[in-house]
DNA sequence: AATGAATGAGATTTCATTCAT
DNA sequence: CATGAATGAAATCTCATTCAT
């Protein structure tokens, strides 16, 4: 059981690493089994396809992700500070582990859309994190009460999400992801502020 | 001479459109030339292969998309007469070519990375559009002195491409793109202002 | 008439010259129509298809070396001067005519067995010049009587097509046609005499 | 491992079958699996591609036909030994092994000049046998002083390759490879002596 | 359970040949 | 007669998946 388990937690993490750096259509199924150090048949003990690992990543690393924000996001006292968890959260997870801001650039934007009969309710699960701080801090007159926290969410979430890759992709030595962080915080923070704040 | 131009165009066209409705990869050669009213082989009279479909699709999509943003740009006074109107001329595009934006969003982001040999110049400079806009802002003294331009224009660029984004991939009915671009100004524009402001 | 000959002889020089380079199965119609200055399709108005090209090429040029040998052989007295102004001749066509050379070359090797319906009884009749003159010079006992002329004269053929090969393909300063004749001559010709010549 | 080498061997053998029967450029890959009785992707498995099994047949059973002719060769007291020790050889080899004879007469000499960036060393090793005996049979006396050596070797590999050549293609039973060998020895043999012997 | 050799369907690409202009 | 753009059949090669060991 345990053995089986860290197998199988083995090929996941070699299909997130290799998926990140070629894309999930450049990506050999062997590839990954070499990556994992296991042969090409021992996958299909574990997963059903190809397709089947991806959404299995998406899947599992999802539940960890979204638990991760849920337990740091209780320490906040308003959508203000909620925001600035999230923030912090987020640029910490992509500096934190790599093969998990693979899993937000791979999974979240790549290849969803082609693997047709799968809905990514986790994905959604994990948009409304924002749009839940959003509409909080509409409730609590701190945002503007004029935004459209559907818009919203999404600004947000393509604003962390491009510079992340950024970071991961480019010359990580650019700029750190505690000045990204800052950045997000100064230009979208504000942006959702009531005027006289 | 016009009848051979005609012909690239057609396939150009189908190209852009299968792309957009079965992806990069799930597109065949022959997907392309069904849809273009054509044969197989006469795809390859024109382009070499099927990366220099998706290439030539960025490279004279992006010049023409390059050409209309400086056009517009031009009649700008200041930084931000020119943020809005970029924001305005992107999510019109958006609006007018439904398909050739989803290749752009979609299919070039998940691809363009994997395609051997090829730099994406044309992006670059796309990007430094906004880059540009937002140094001039700082010289005017109308943004915030402490942005760095490298970080912001990500997060500008992130933020429209996830909408628009969206917008394609929606149900298209969620939200207009002349709402998705009021909100992007709201809060993006804001966001790089001056306190004072 | 005149015109229309021309244009064949020129797409058939063309032709010679290109499957020399490349070789028959290497090479394509359009670069036989382009070394001609012709259209793609003009080929075709000319010759039934590409193996009428390699057939034709045989027939007709071999029709002029056999001409050519047979006027020269005339003036000999005895089969061991015919053997030498076969291969004086031989390596003056190589020499003189690299495009003739080249017909050897490639149509009397190459490609031959596998244009399947095609006999190639002018090369019988070009083979066989060489094994008239060992009849001949058995006859006229100059020649060892125990010779198989039908071995003997593929000996006689094999040798001079391949120092012929390589003059033509090798760094032809390697050594010259004159030089080469008169190997072929100390060697072969001295095999083929009685003992006590 | 023994198995997998089994596998290489019957796919090379079968490929040496047909690309005799056929021709290289007429032989498809499915043909070679068929005879092979594998299926098409298994060749893959093992050769690069279609060029590297007509490549690998030369190198491989070119290795077997050097040692060949090494080891036999290594049994004669001098040139003239030599000399016939290696035409017997030939033509034992070309006689034993009819497919693998066919393959290197007709299908390396068309088509091996034109695979890319592919050198015959092993070709010139094979060459250089003849030239060396003639080389000793000049140091013994025993062959002519005034031979040049690198035409004299082409004379005599031209001279069996397209008696080899003959017999395989044409009615085997024209003459046997023994009559040819002898055929050989007498012209190719004699022609090399000194004028005394 | 694990292996990895084997499979074979399927995609890209080439190029001889045709035919409308 | 000549053109050369267009065709589409056919061949090579890849790789997800299977299955005997």
């Amino acid at each position: 059981m345990r053995r089986k388990q860290e197998k199988r937690s083995k090929i996941l993490f070699a299909a997130i690493k290799v998926f990140a750096q070629k894309g999930f259509y450049n990506t050999k199924v062997a590839d990954i089994a070499r990556e994992a150090g296991v042969a090409d048949g021992t996958i299909y003990l574990y997963f059903k396809n190809k397709d089947d690992l991806l959404i299995s990543i998406f899947e599992e690393k999802m539940d960890e992700i979204l638990g991760l924000f849920k337990a740091r996001l209780k320490k906040a006292n308003n959508a203000r500070e909620k925001l600035e968890i999230f923030f912090k959260t987020y640029f910490r997870l992509i500096n934190d582990d790599q093969d998990l801001a693979e899993v937000f650039q791979v999974e979240l934007r790549q290849s969803s859309k082609f693997l047709k009969d799968y809905h990514h309710q986790k994905f959604f699960d994990y948009l409304n994190i924002i749009g839940d701080i959003i509409k909080q801090g509409q409730n609590e007159k701190i945002f503007r009460q004029d935004l459209n926290p559907l818009i919203a969410k999404r600004i947000i979430f393509g604003a962390i999400d491009e510079v992340a890759r950024q970071w991961i992709l480019g010359a990580e030595s650019e700029f750190s992801t505690d000045e990204a962080c800052r950045e997000v915080i100064k230009i979208i923070g504000k942006g959702l502020l009531q005027n006289r704040n």
